[in-house]
DNA sequence: AAACGGATGGGCT
DNA sequence: GCCCATCCGTTTG
């Protein structure tokens, strides 16, 4: 994807990423999955990681549009965003969820389970299908052995927006985005 | 079908 | 110490 894609607002990267393939290429072999849910987190947002200003955790996070922010979670899991808008600002995309398109064996490896429907259907999982790692932290998304890909835009009739999952703060902001009727997105929101 | 608790470690008060 | 942009196995209704 070229440059100019992630210097639009955060929220409307957050929107055209639906359908667009994610790409990850390591020794073990590449794995593809097309990007099926997102979630946007804006600068001024309290329940962005950036809210509170820029840390040596979330440095990435304020680095320039089309780069990765990958950071710990839960002492686990990896969680995968797309630094979006201008630089230095603090704003970025969760990639949430990812339907399955090559790889598979490799991520049913990864992730020890050969369900499909399991496989790339939430942040920390689709990290450890795709070998996604703290290493990939502030990578550039355009070329490389993690980058995302061009496909065509969605309709608006095809994508739900709603609220966030997991958050506390700032959980009524409708800043999730995810492809209507896939069956990989990670879970229904919970206010309707 | 929903609710719960344990795993597990870095960062912040 | 406590809090997490999570996941999974187990228990309960």
């Amino acid at each position: 994807m070229k440059s100019s894609f992630y210097k639009k607002s955060t929220l409307e990267i957050a929107k055209s990423l639906l359908g667009k393939y994610l790409i990850s290429r390591t020794e073990s072999g590449v794995s593809i999955g097309k990007i099926v849910e997102t979630e946007a987190y804006l600068s001024n947002d309290p329940g962005s990681h950036s809210f509170k200003g820029k840390t040596k955790r979330n440095a990435q996070m304020f680095s320039s549009p089309g780069k990765a922010y990958v950071y710990l979670i839960y002492g686990m899991y990896n969680c995968f965003n797309v630094v979006t808008g201008v630089d230095g600002i603090g704003e970025a995309v969760l990639i949430r969820a990812l339907e399955p398109i090559k790889g598979i064996e490799l991520m049913q490896k990864r992730r020890k389970t050969k369900e499909i429907k399991n496989l790339l259907s939430g942040p920390g999982k689709l990290t450890q299908a795709m070998g996604i790692a703290i290493s990939h932290n502030g990578v550039n998304l355009e070329k490389g052995n993690l980058k995302i890909i061009n496909k065509p835009n969605l309709s608006d009739s095809e994508i739900i927006q709603t609220t966030r999952i997991g958050i506390s703060l700032g959980n009524k902001l409708p800043y999730r985005f995810y492809i209507k009727g896939n069956p990989f997105v990670s879970r229904k929101s919970k206010n309707p």
